[in-house]
DNA sequence: GCAATTTAGTAAACATGTTAATGATTAAAG
DNA sequence: CTTTAATCATTAACATGTTTACTAAATTGC
């Protein structure tokens, strides 16, 4: 029995539940990561600009759950590091695009095979069916009108 | 069609899914905080301590998914604010014991029923046999080991 | 055309996330 | 016992989160 007199219990909120549903997630990836000095968020930003190609930074922190003021600090590193090149757009010189470099590819692609491994784990731990249904479910969750 | 060539599509990642997730239940939630000077850190730590009762600092770390790095300093402003206590243990000298006060409670209350029109309004949208399933799903995957 | 508004991105300030190192205490091993 | 190892919490340093304010460029309305 709990002391609480009027909330929902914490392991029944929607938000706690899928934080900590993510935490478990990213302990893995997150030792990954360490290994190749590489954040979570960068390795994001990875993902995303492989997977749209050159886009604006306003896709990028929409598609990798970014706020612009810390996307434009950590693509500054990402381009001293190589990993991604920006240009000003000649026709709409508000926009900056941004494209992937063969380095960035390259760490992706040296990572993929672990990245793998985890959500394989995953997946023999839950279910490839009850994993797809998480995912309906979370991709239903983000279409909510709040 | 997309560029990318090897990795699965950030759609169907589950870190991925996950954050893209809890920011659309957060929007809302960021609001009411906003309004009551209150970060969704330091609303979870109040949640947690609602529910358990007076606990060591590590318990709210595990709980409300912080780190005690972050822990110590937000506590630290919470205790000044008058929103917690701290004690330390007498049996064990290392532990911290942490209560919230009768003006934490308060602040909890005060924003209950924000916080339930919140809920409500995405089990309207969603069902709640669907919201629930999530929910079931969600603590499974925290019970994975990886 | 032009003033008002909107949009893309950056800067600054402060809170929190994250890792590594440290101090203090307790538990375990011998 | 006592040395060693494990645990709880803090500090420091740097990265990112978050809000507000700002600049520059494009769009809208007139």
């Amino acid at each position: 029995m709990t002391i609480q007199s009027h909330t929902k219990s914490t392991s029944r909120s929607l938000p706690i539940a899928l934080l900590r549903a993510r935490e478990t997630v990213m302990a893995p990836i997150r030792d990954m990561l360490q290994g190749i000095q590489l954040t979570e968020q960068k390795w994001r930003i990875l993902r995303v600009l492989d997977e749209l190609g050159e886009v604006e930074q306003s896709t990028i922190a929409n598609e990798a759950c970014l706020l612009l003021p810390s996307l434009t600090r950590i693509l500054r590193t990402m381009e001293a590091e190589g990993q991604i090149t920006r240009r000003q757009d000649s026709r709409d010189k508000r926009r900056t695009m941004v494209k992937i470099t063969e380095e960035g590819r390259r760490i992706l692609k040296e990572n993929l095979e672990t990245s793998l491994a985890i959500s394989n784990n995953i997946e023999a731990q839950m279910g490839r069916e009850k994993l797809d249904h998480l995912l309906d479910l979370l991709e239903e969750l983000q279409a909510v009108k709040v």
